[in-house]
DNA sequence: AACTCATATGCACATTGTTGCATAAATTTT
DNA sequence: AAAATTTATGCAACAATGTGCATATGAGTT
């Protein structure tokens, strides 16, 4: 259900192929959504069958040929409808409190390896982030921000702040840890 | 495949019916997990089957007959063989920021109105959590907190710190909306 | 007596997501 | 010349999740 509106709001901005879309994942729209190869030509299918998209058969001398798809009045009308109503707020599931979960007396050791290597990877990650900000939306270049990139950096900061918060929890739970079942 | 540790998570520490799980994820556990009854009932059956868990049934009076769920020999060593083994890190989607992403000169009005409306449901879903920790969790309660209670505490710690940085995230958002489209 | 609510469990179908496999053109590497 | 990589698209099978419907007991309400 949900993918479907974020191929049309990636389409809307811009036409794009099926392979465009899934590198699109990999780059900067995958700090808020992602989507496999197989998923993304599937709900492409879909969609054109269901008359929201249509697409344009590209011959390249170079490369294998491909198809660009692009938003037709259908799917154009089925974007701003969706715009109209509010977004449900997600809950998220978190599969490293489940396991905390299970603390007890005799694994606690176990629990505070998590602790670590959880730490140490949010921390890296937030070290990319940190890299990307300084590296491509310096004060500087955030003036002369394209209107169409300005969401593409709140991506970027909800990445930041998320990571930060996460890490935060981390070391709090650490600390819990620590004085519930000691050290 | 994520439900199936969260269950045998759930009646290694307690055994219980279908409808007590259920019930779980209304309260504190819905904090980091959700499912609907039918998958639950759904997961304990086939969990059953693979002979991950077994189950008394419990004849009552006053109400339906139920089974009484508990961990076998064999989902006691599938619980274990889970918890030796790192947990993935899992990107969270984000539907709000897909909408965001649709922002232009033409519906920043209808952009703001949706941020002005998560604000207000975030700040209150803060409230919430806060006056939770107020009335369960104050230092004194803490003291004396069970063992097998820590992580329910750090469950509702991370509830609040995710909400104060989405929060704080939503209203870096509406400035940059503000500084880029103009109020 | 009929209705509603809380307790308790489940099936069937549809949608969504994952995994593995398959194809094919052109370029680059070995 | 053969092998690997990049670009490009897709099917089939399966696993996970969501939606709607169905059933049944006993208590309390209208």
């Amino acid at each position: 259900m949900s993918l479907k509106f974020v191929l049309l709001t990636l389409l809307d901005r811009k036409p794009a192929t099926g392979y465009d879309i899934v590198r699109e994942f990999d780059d900067a729209i995958g700090y808020f959504w992602n989507a496999s190869h197989q998923q993304v030509y599937r709900e492409l299918g879909s969609m054109t069958d269901s008359k929201l998209l249509k697409f344009k058969q590209i011959k390249q001398d170079d490369k294998p040929d491909k198809k660009l798809y692009s938003l037709s009045i259908t799917g154009k009308k089925a974007l701003q409808a969706w715009l109209e109503n509010p977004v449900k707020i997600q809950k998220n599931k978190n599969l490293l409190l489940v396991k905390l979960l299970n603390t007890n007396s005799k694994n606690v050791a176990l629990m505070q390896e998590e602790l670590e290597r959880n730490i140490s990877d949010s921390d890296a990650l937030r070290n990319t982030y940190l890299e990307l900000e300084r590296n491509y939306y310096s004060p500087q270049q955030r003036r002369t921000l394209p209107a169409e990139q300005v969401m593409i950096y709140a991506a970027l900061r909800k990445g930041i702040l998320s990571i930060e918060a996460h890490l935060a929890w981390l070391k709090e739970v650490r600390d819990l840890l620590q004085q519930s079942f000691g050290g």
